[in-house]
This record gives C-alpha cells, structure tokens and sequence, in this order.
DNA sequence: GTCTATAAGCTGATAGAC
DNA sequence: GTCTATCAGCTTATAGAC
C-alpha cells in the first residue's frame, strides 16, 4: 500500500532527522521545529507521530546506546580467538565504528548525566558482555599468570579511556594543535596503533611488542 | 564602602551561581531564571550585571577553560623534577583536581563543540605548556633513547584520555557497574594507580615497574 | 496523513518604580 | 542596586480543517 509507504517514510524520516539533530546539539540544545524542519516536515508531526518531544529522544537514546554496546561485543563473541587478538579486533572495530559516530560517545555520556538516577540501571549491558565469555576468560587468563591482576572495572575503564577519548577530544586537541579536521582523521590512524600496543604491553604479562 | 562590598557581593553571587549551573547543565539546559533563582537574587540582575546570558556564559567559559589548563602546568614548571617524575605528579595533580571539578571536562569538551569555529584557536595553550620546557624535555629524551617516540598530540592524547575519561564517563560507568558515587571515588584511587603504571611503563623504556 | 491556527507557558532582555 | 511589570519571541503540544 503506497498509503502505508508514506506513513512509514515519513516515520522514519522524522526519526533519523531527530538522530541527526539529537546527536549534534543534545536534548536541551534544540527544538522539535529543529528536527522538523532538518526532516522536511511539519513540526506537528513530530507529535503526531511520537506524541512529545522527550518520547522521541527516549526511543533514539535508547537506539543509540544498544547501538554502541552491539558494536563492542562482536569481536568478544568469536570463539576462534585468543583474548589478545579479541583485545585488538575490539579496539580496531571501536575506532572505526567512532569514526562513523564520532558525536555518539559524547552524546551517551552527556544525556546520561542529564537524566534521572531511577533510569539509571544498566548493568544489563555488563551481563550481556559477560555472557560473551570474555570475561571469564579474562579471569581465567589472570588465574594462569597470563594477564595482569586488575579488576573489571579498571580494565574496561582503562580500554574505554584510551578507545573514547579520541573523540570525545576532538574538538579540544584540534584547537589547542591547530589541526584541521583531515589531519587529525590522518594522525588517529597512528594513535589507534599506540593504543592497541600501550594496553597489550601492559595487560599481558610478558608480551614483547617487536 | 559598605554600598559597593553589596555590589560587589551580589556581582559574586551570581557569577558563582552560573558558575555552578552552567557546569551542571551547559548552556543550552539552563535558563537565566536558574541561574538567579540559585544566586538567591532577581532576574533582572543578571542582565543588569552581565548585560546577557551569553555574556556571563563566554566569562565563566573563559575562566574554567584557563584553570583547567593552569592546573596542568603546576608539575611540568618545577625544574627539579625528572621527566617521570613530572609526569606521576601530573597524574596525581589530574586526578585531585578533577575529584574536585568532576564536571569540568565534559562542560569544556560539550560547549567547545558547540561553539564557532571561529573561536577555536586556543593553540595558545599549547605555546603555554611548551614554555615550561616540559616538551624539549620529552624530546630531548626521545633522542637519547629514554622514551618511547611517539609525536606531542599522541602523547597528549594518551595521558589525557587516562585522566579524564573516568570523569567523563562516571555515570555510564556506575550505571553499568551499579556502583554508588562512593564505590566509585574509592575505585578511582586504585585506578590512578594503573594509569600511572601504565604510561610510565609505555613511554620510559628499560623501566621495571616491580 | 498532513497541514494551519492557536493555546499556554517559558525564554532573554528591558523600562521604570523605589 | 534591586525590584516589579512587561515585552516580543520562541517553546511544546494540541484542535480542527482538509
């Protein structure tokens, strides 16, 4: 039905617009005639089709953090590797997936502040690693002396750190470098190299890096 | 003068006020009645102050971004200490003056975002930290073989990230992790400890952490 | 399903009384 | 210097025409 078709289009349209503009200037940094208009719509409706505002961003909040934590798991959930290699393929995916979403890392955190402590819980996320395996064998690798004795939260801390940071950053250490946005695209490259070799230099025990 | 210590007082008040919200909620998440109603005083002071939003904004913007910046340079000015050590006591320094201003990273690295790019240039920075000499320093042990070569923004970037991200990241951390702001303060000691460990590891070369 | 018109409230900012 | 009153404009959201 080309009736359903537009409706659904429409739907979608003020959906990714709402992305777009939520992710880009945050809740409190636009309007919903922003996000109309960025879709080509009437800014009623945006409330026909998500009754209010704040509906909208919940769906799209909620969207992008599974969407970033989907993104992490995939390399933990290939059996075929060892956790070094589960280490580099996960901090390579994280570059290149931020590199698509660069305002993502920024957005979560800064929403995440904003809301209320009841929404809060998401350990879910913490279970749904954990149920990759990963961890597990992380702890199994430290048991056998193979992997520094540092607990979960300091190592998903310090990998995040070092994975996040780059483009939280971005706009700081390009205006303190002077750098246009094509060198620092250029010089990640290189960093992302420092990175996977600082956490595997320190994380496994007597691992030389050539 | 008693009549201008009042003046002077409320000008405070309100500074401190916005200083306070505007931290809290950035710019856009807050409204000039906030920030009156938090100084304690009519909203009409604000502009009778500060002629704008805008205005106090751009001063208290101005303000964090340079003692977020002077309380980098502390270690990096004393002459005494070896490049090591200016690099532990930075840390240290980092960390106690983010425990104290836990909202000061993502206040700069979300309004710097937001703000022109014509306004950008803040390489001055970068000259000030230069001029302490700390970055000869670097180079100059970089050419005797002591420390790793890596260029100035990747090492910039690599302690940056290690220091502030667990600020940034606080709440999706304690969301995942169900800690409580205390758990976490008390993890963060230990965590410091890693990231000290981990970059004097990576950037000295021939050093043993026992 | 999409629009116009409009409601009720909040926003930044100012004029004028005290 | 500080207040009240008020402005024009923008906000979210809805009612009703088409």
């Amino acid at each position: 039905m080309n009736m359903e078709n537009t409706n659904i289009s429409t739907e979608l349209k003020i959906k990714e617009a709402a992305r777009r503009i939520f992710l880009e200037k945050g809740f409190a940094g636009c309007s919903s005639r922003d996000i109309a208009s960025e879709a080509g719509v009437n800014v009623a409706l945006v409330n026909y089709y998500f009754r209010s505002k704040t509906k909208l961003f919940e769906l799209i909040f909620h969207d992008e953090f599974e969407n970033f934590f989907s993104s992490m798991i995939i390399a933990f959930s290939n059996p075929k590797l060892s956790l070094k290699e589960k280490l580099e393929i996960f901090i390579e995916n994280e570059f290149q997936f931020l590199t698509k979403h660069p305002d993502l890392p920024n957005f979560l955190l800064t929403e995440l502040k904003r809301s209320d402590d009841a929404v809060k819980d998401h350990s879910e996320k913490f279970q749904q690693i954990a149920s990759t395996g990963v961890f597990d064998e992380f702890l199994q690798a430290q048991e056998e002396g193979k992997i520094r004795k540092i607990d979960l939260m300091s190592l998903s801390l310090l990998i995040m750190s070092s994975c996040q940071y780059p483009f939280l950053g971005k706009e700081m250490i390009c205006s303190i470098h002077q750098l246009s946005d094509e060198d620092y695209k250029e010089k990640l490259k290189q960093h992302q190299m420092y990175v996977t070799e600082m956490l595997i230099n320190y994380l496994f025990i007597n691992y030389e890096n050539k």
